[in-house]
DNA sequence: GCAAAAGTACGAAGCTCTTCGCACACAAAG
DNA sequence: CTTTGTGTGCGAAGAGCTTCGTACTTTTGC
């Protein structure tokens, strides 16, 4: 099998970790601890169990160990979708992504750019 | 506040209840049964803490109460899809609809059916 | 009438997730 | 050097989810 679902504070730290890249446990905290407020330990003890995981990978070369991603943000994004159109939606795209335009509208720009892929793919199978 | 999301188990039982209408515990164990090994108090269980979370609404009337959902699947859907898209997308709905297509190409009549809601959503708002 | 069947309620155990305090190692500053 | 700061590791507590056993009540079938 591939890498787990990240939970979503292990979700909160990848974000960090995708914008910022590698990064020592007080860099997250610190970025972490702008938008909550979050016990060191805690940021730790999470990025030590990721590790286990195998979400981030760690470079121990230094004391303040650098963590890093290893699971791409496409990926995690995949995955979560993936979960539930499986369980909320009966596998369908179709119908998670009607759904999500419903309750959610774009700017005009961003459905353009939607069309711009269903182009795309729809060639693809031609 | 509305209603809290549903957890997984509980979506489980609320798909059942959606597809086959209001039922007794009874008729949802059989239902759930027939796919996975699940105990009938596990589902009693399930719909009692349902019904304080006001997912479910019971009918009392009968020896054998009747369950009803209380949240629509619409409802339901919206905000495991809004939960999401905030969480992992940024609130981008174009971002999170991109990424599913890409991920799980639909077919080109299901392609077409979103193409037809975007020329709604495009319409609307000229 | 009474045993078996069908029902509800309750409590608790096991799991994961989240959070942090505390102990300890090491470095830096005075 | 000893005190203060910065770091890791460990353990454990609390919350929510999931599961089911057990106890008790009410029908139902003989």
């Amino acid at each position: 099998m591939t890498h787990p679902r990240p939970t979503p504070s292990e979700l909160e730290l990848l974000q960090i970790l995708w914008a910022t890249g590698p990064a020592t446990v007080r860099a997250v905290h610190d970025q972490l601890s702008q938008r909550r407020d979050v016990g060191y330990t805690t940021v730790l003890k999470l990025l030590q169990i990721m590790t286990e995981k195998q979400l981030v990978e760690r470079d121990e070369s230094q004391r303040s160990h650098v963590y890093r991603a290893r699971l791409a943000e496409e990926e995690a994004q995949g995955s979560m979708v993936g979960d539930l159109m499986d369980r909320a939606f009966a596998g369908s795209a179709k119908a998670l992504v009607m759904r999500a335009l419903a309750d959610r509208p774009a700017e005009p720009e961003e459905l353009a750019e939607i069309r711009r892929l269903l182009d795309e793919l729809e060639g693809g199978s031609r």
